[in-house]
DNA sequence: TGCGTCACGTAATGTTATTACATGAATTGT
DNA sequence: ACAATTCATGTAATAACATTACGTGACGCA
């Protein structure tokens, strides 16, 4: 559980990720930050890069935007693939882990002597809470 | 198996894709049929959102793009959740299905009470020919 | 004929991401 | 102390991806 010595854009990037209730796009998190200085994307993508180098923050693709690691004292990237269940009507995202899904992936692409560098999951739908 | 009356412009649409060796975005798809006729962006995302529907082309999150289904003769969209390979070198896009991965996110979606209208599962990597 | 639906065309605009270039601070080796 | 290198940053411009708004003609059906 190594602790990463964050820029201060960084720190801002993350800190509006982890206030927020659901996911960002970079453009959003860029005017909640004008106040702090920002001006232009690049900043925002900047420091976004490292952040998900850090495994501090995840992309989630099917949304084009942004969430911070809900594991960080689980060190996310050490234990597997991430995957994400995304409400389209709250935009509430649960991320959660899944050993069996690890090893059937694995076990796919050892087969085919394909090498992994990264895996997304995303479930797209409604959660308990909307699916009245 | 029902076979679905496409459109002038889908059948173009799925035809470049079907051509194509790896995935396409839809400006790709664009410049490929202005030679036919197409003059704007909206056409492709038209005659894309069709086939998307008809389960007849994937939409590849992770890279904005689109790749026609390769397993039209199963009716994709019938037997689960598809999952798809993506080589970072040669574009090489390999899609398949995994029942015991279909059944984890289905279990895992069932204890959480969420409702899923649709899963993305794309692992980025290198193919065997690619990670000599 | 009048009405609704659907595929299509065109233009404009909105959203997301990157490239190119410049500056200043911190680090390293001598 | 000095040059060389690296890294975070700033700014502007542009590229890449996607949607909204509006209009037309074809078709099926009361
Ligand atoms: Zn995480
Ligand atoms: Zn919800
Ligand atoms: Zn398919
Ligand atoms: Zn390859």
């Amino acid at each position: 559980m190594s602790t990463v010595n964050l820029t201060k854009n960084q720190t801002l990037v993350l800190d509006v990720l982890t206030r927020s209730e659901g996911p960002l796009s970079a453009y959003t998190i860029l005017d909640k930050l004008r106040d702090h200085g920002f001006r232009a994307p690049l900043q925002v993508y900047r420091a976004l890069e490292k952040l998900l180098e850090f495994g501090l923050v995840h992309r989630l693709e099917s949304l084009n935007s942004f969430v911070a690691c809900a594991h960080r004292e689980h060190a996310c990237c050490s234990h597997g693939t991430v995957a994400f269940a995304i409400c389209e009507s709250c935009g509430q995202v649960s991320e959660f882990h899944d050993h069996v899904i690890d090893d059937q992936l694995n076990s796919w692409t050892r087969g085919k002597g394909f090498k992994p560098s990264k895996t997304t999951i995303e479930i797209r739908g409604l959660c308990a809470a909307c699916n009245i």
